[in-house]
DNA sequence: AATCACTAGGCGAACGTTCGCTGCCCGCGC
DNA sequence: GCGCGGGCAGCGAACGTTCGCCTAGTGATT
């Protein structure tokens, strides 16, 4: 029924007309700058606000040439992980006074060759990268030509971004200390895609771990895999292992039913623990041991380096790690 | 070290002066209009390309009074069910070239006192509501204008508003039918917040299967639950209940647990089925019999919903409900 | 009484587009 | 030889701002 264009937004102009003054003397006083008479402002406000005056920022970008706004750039919204990243991320932003533009790329509609322009049509003052799947692609570090300031939450091939993400080869370091420490001699890990710079770093650590307990690298304790499959091809192919560390949640999740499968009990007969500190980490039998990641702060401090940048106007790629830390529940 | 202002972005003017041709004529033959000769119009394109030209969308859209870009008001974007809601919704808006701004509401941060308009300043076209926790909150429904077209995953006070959602009855009618077929006579049920319109939906749905196989409606087998402590309670209070339908996978999570701190065998003693098919739920143990609700769908056919809205001009409330369906597993 | 220093507010330009008109030149038909 | 129409391109205005500069008053100082 109702089918009415919707009323156009009022601007200065309007608030400047009703109030009998020149529209610049209205931008004056709402932006609070210029000398004006305590009376004449009075009334404008009044006058602005009677009329719902709602300012127009794409006028004020084209002029100011910053629009205040950053481009999101992502991989899957829908991951956990990522997730907790962004909403990080949109708070600091909304914090600042930046509005977010999102973008994902599926590669079902539409990649890079999409998503960027769409970003910098929009006159984005900065991006921030958030796609793990994107880290090899060597094509994203070329798209991104150097005219807005760029933080990524992944590492990029190239080296020429600023990177904010947690510390990974400390991931790895506490995960395996912890077992150690739990008198365990034999401890095999479950590790995902060798591809993703994580992964090394985190195997990095357990062998950083191992090292300092003396205890041999045993390469046939590495198993790669996307879910728990493989853990009991692991455990039949190694003997005497009596903890894994799995270098996810997820992982974890399939390494415990796994073991349920072979009828091992948790953490008796092997202990596991994993990283990532997933919602439902908790909740698993028997809860898990993990390394809690910042999510949540890596991605509020992405976006306070990336509006840094844009209001310093500076370039340079710093790179920042937050710390992470175990939380010891029934699994180990 | 590098601490340059980043270069301008090029202007039609740009193109416009190296191609020779006046700025306007350059606009006609980038937007593929007018009558331009063949020669410059191959001519401009090249210098647009040789200069990178990006077209200034902020300052279209200040001439076409549009910006093709929709606001995004969620709750938390970290919710797995609102997420992949959101997903829906944005991959949709990417297909039909709409910019997609996000913001949450968050009450620790700022609410939709901010929000909203910030999403105006920035002069949205339409605006998408995915904010469960918005429900009862009059002033939201008041907040929203109608300056822009709306469209709500969720249910808004004063019915005003245009909603897509899936169909919570059908979803608690066939959960039911389900147990009411498995032979259960004895069927209770875990309820979230009784405010929420999903919970009294899906109730309802509950009774109608109820009522369909002749069983009588006990209001002792209903528990409010944010977990599945109350579950033991339940379980103790009514004797011979067989059978549970939790409202949501979350809770039936809870419910698994519960019965298996009871020494209850699922879906032996007692069965389980629960809504929403979360990404967990095949992983539970048992695997989770459950309604799977078609969220990213129900984001598609919004965001949909809200560009119809906005190209048509109209802002005629309309209604939409997705149907779900049962997912047997091991639960049941 | 003429100058001064302010204060209050106006004016023009610019930001990067789109759009509707106008004007030029050329070729064609009579 | 003249008028006319069509193809091609330019021009001005408008969108809603901000910003720097200018001007008209006012009261006080020489």
């Amino acid at each position: 029924m109702a089918s009415r264009k919707p009323a156009r937004h009022v601007s200065v102009k309007d608030v400047a007309a009703r109030a009998g003054v020149s529209f610049q003397t209205t931008s004056k006083v709402l932006n609070g700058g210029g000398t004006v008479s305590e009376v004449t402002r009075a009334r404008i406000h009044q006058v602005a606000s009677d009329l719902g005056y709602v300012p127009n920022l794409q006028a004020r970008s084209l002029v100011m040439q910053r629009t205040r706004t950053v481009g999101l750039l992502a991989g899957d919204f829908s991951d956990q992980n990522l997730s907790r990243l962004i909403v990080g991320a949109e708070r600091e932003a909304r914090r600042q006074g930046y509005g977010v533009l999102m973008t994902s790329i599926d590669l079902e509609v539409s990649g890079t060759e999409y998503a960027l322009p769409s970003l910098m049509e929009r006159r984005v003052d900065g991006i921030l990268l958030a796609a793990p799947q994107m880290e090899e692609d060597r094509a994203v570090a070329r798209a991104l030509d150097k005219t807005v300031p760029v933080v990524s939450l992944h590492h990029i091939p190239g080296g020429g971004v600023a990177t904010v993400g947690s510390d990974d080869e400390l991931t790895g370091l506490l995960a395996t200390r912890h077992l150690v420490a739990k008198g365990h001699r034999v401890i095999a890990t479950v590790i995902g895609p060798r591809a993703r710079s994580v992964t090394e770093s985190r195997l990095r650590g357990y062998r950083k771990a191992l090292e300092e307990a003396g205890l041999p690298f045993d390469e046939r304790l590495v198993t790669e895999a996307n879910d728990g499959a493989p853990t009991v091809d692991l455990l039949q192919r190694v003997p005497g292992i009596s903890a894994i560390f799995a270098q996810n949640d997820h992982l974890a999740i399939g390494v415990l039913s796994a073991l349920r499968d072979l009828g091992k009990r948790v953490p008796q007969d092997c202990a596991v623990v994993g990283c990532d500190d997933i919602e439902m980490a908790a909740f698993t039998v028997p809860p898990l041991t993990t390394i809690h990641v910042p999510f949540y702060e890596t991605g509020e401090q992405a976006m306070r380096l990336l509006v840094e940048m844009i209001t310093s106007g500076s370039v340079a790629p710093r790179k920042l790690l937050l710390p992470v830390h175990l939380i010891s529940r029934g699994s180990t």
